[in-house]
DNA sequence: TTGAAAGCGCTAACAT
DNA sequence: ATGTTAGCGCTTTCAA
């Protein structure tokens, strides 16, 4: 095995090609695919360019074949634990692909995030991995398609298509069936005022959560009316000041399901403000499991689902379109898992 | 035949050019600084650009430049919350400034965080921003200073230089200090048997840590063998049952230092198991400000320092780099706070 | 199977 | 102040 002396980056095709005494083409050639090269070539042409530590120049290559071995990833906030997760994953996936991962984090800022898709564009990335923040997504949908690039949704609607086009791929979890479980859950232990705090409903996922969990009311004959469902910005302050008016009221729900991480933190709060104890007065059920939801005590019952599959999937489905050729796969539904810990009880006699 | 209004990633500089009347190399510079080109051929060429939405292609002009306007970001794990703030925040920054960001995560594996470099340097990112994850990182180090970017080292030990050369530039959290004020606090309230939980000292912040945790025993002339510190992997299951031996023993500590969510979050497990109550019989002070220390019950007191911080300062320092020409800041030391909540208290009597 | 030549779209040195 | 020209390093026809 030949030892490769030292990476240099400055060393071009035309000097690997000298060194193995073929011209340039032929170098190019024998590096790509290897089509219609002598085997003989092929082995001279690798030694030299494994002697001189040939690199070959992406930049120039790009410019050429007008691809650029990027993906773009567009979230509204990387920070938040839950996109995080699908970056690490897709991104881990990606580079295995010998792709790079460009990341954008648009705060739900409209304007930035078809900021994001032009540069995206701009820059030439080859896909796309898109979850957009805000409701009125249509321009950046639009921009998205006026890039062309190839496009994977994590967990959003998809936008509508015209007649003919094939809708992109999209990697979704079943938040519908999760919230429809965790309801019915709640029902089953004798709940029937519960409420659902929500950061907005105006879209995937929230949209789906709220269609299920109107469908578990629904087949146990409960009035919508005794199950408030709070939409509200996730700021915790704002969670906490909803749950205490929420929960201080007469006829208090029984029981809650909180939508992430800010919403469960202030709902807690409020509980504890009021005095109500977990689950014995009030019942807890968390929409995404966190640390908070996993170490608190009581620890909170929570749905789950597979962050990493999301990323890993949505890489995967990108992979196929870009590879081209093959199946292509266009939709991905994960599941997702009810956790059952010791936050929810049957109501105080009494409240039922 | 009127020309198209809307962008057109095809328009090349050529094209624009005849529209103007002018040639190729005047549309360039008119088009970039803007030197030595009259006021009106300036308007004629920009007025021709923006009709035909031309944009300038990225990556003919990264060819020929030699730079990319993309920065790389490799860190151990992104989906880590404390690394996902920071990555956020110097997001922003560099998006605001025209850089793209590429994220790596590498998984503490040597392997893949050379090979992050190799990639980014193959891809001529012009810098990156690096905190390595495992402690022999020489090989990075190595691999950073071949590659020739600008490099910002994001809270860890610079590697030795060579004489003459300057050091990269890197932004540091004051952990030791924090540390050193968060054992005052503990010792203040009474407290000699303090143990520190840490997923190890290796390396910057860990070593910071223990610094200032001996620091402050010294201070207070404790003997450091009644302070254990326990170094152990960041898994949560480990952190339970090594806390689970230590909180077990006779000589137990009264109050414990826990460093990241995940070893918290065993500590306190293991505290709920052996049925001790927090502050009652243990006092928990965590080094890093997470939703669960916060929304946990108690509240845990913590360590807290600004990640948005850390990430701008890092993008800033990279962005002075970049740009060239004016002062060079080479370092930014950013204070930790000791966020005050119920989870300490004097130790229980009889056992001080 | 191999080589020569033509660009990809841009910037920058040089000439005017 | 403007135009001409020469590449950046590569892939890819097209000939041989």
């Amino acid at each position: 095995m030949e030892e490769i002396v030292s990476r240099n980056a400055s060393v071009t095709i035309r000097e690997v090609a000298q060194a193995a005494g073929v011209s340039l083409s032929t170098v190019s050639r024998a590096l790509n695919g290897g089509k219609n090269v002598s085997a003989r070539v092929a082995r001279d042409v690798a030694a030299a360019a494994n002697r001189l530590g040939y690199q070959p120049d992406i930049l120039a290559r790009s410019l050429r074949t007008r691809t650029t071995g990027m993906v773009g990833c567009l979230v509204s906030d990387i920070s938040n634990p839950l996109y995080a997760g699908i970056v690490q994953a897709a991104e881990r996936r990606l580079s295995e692909a010998g792709y790079l991962l460009v990341v954008a984090s648009t705060a739900n800022d409209p304007g930035r995030e078809r900021a994001a898709v032009a540069e995206f564009a701009g820059r030439r990335l080859d896909g796309v991995l898109v979850a957009p923040g805000n409701a009125a997504n249509d321009r950046t949908w639009h921009a998205l398609a006026a890039a062309g690039t190839s496009v994977v949704i994590l967990d959003r609607d998809s936008p509508p298509i015209d007649a003919g086009e094939t809708p992109w791929p999209a990697v979704l979890v079943d938040h519908r069936e999760g919230a429809r479980a965790a309801t019915r859950y709640l029902v089953g232990l004798g709940h029937r005022r519960i409420a659902l705090l929500t950061p907005g409903g105006g879209m995937r996922p929230g949209r789906e959560r709220i269609a299920g969990f109107r469908d578990a009311l629904a087949e146990a004959g409960i009035d919508p009316a005794a199950a408030p469902v709070c939409i509200q910005e996730s700021s915790m302050d704002f969670a906490q000041g909803d749950a205490l008016a929420l929960l201080g009221g007469a006829e208090r729900p029984t029981a809650l399901i909180a939508l992430g991480t800010r919403i469960l933190a202030g709902a807690l709060r409020a509980a504890r403000d009021l005095g109500l104890s977990v689950p014995g007065d009030l019942s807890v059920l968390s929409v995404g499991d966190t640390d908070l939801a996993a170490m608190h005590t009581p620890a909170i019952t929570a749905l789950r689902w597979n962050l990493e599959e999301v990323g890993r999937a949505a890489a995967e489905l990108l992979l196929q379109r870009l590879r081209g050729g093959g199946p292509v796969q266009s939709r991905a539904l994960l599941p997702v898992d009810l956790v059952l810990r010791q936050s929810c009880a049957p109501p105080p006699v009494g409240l039922v």
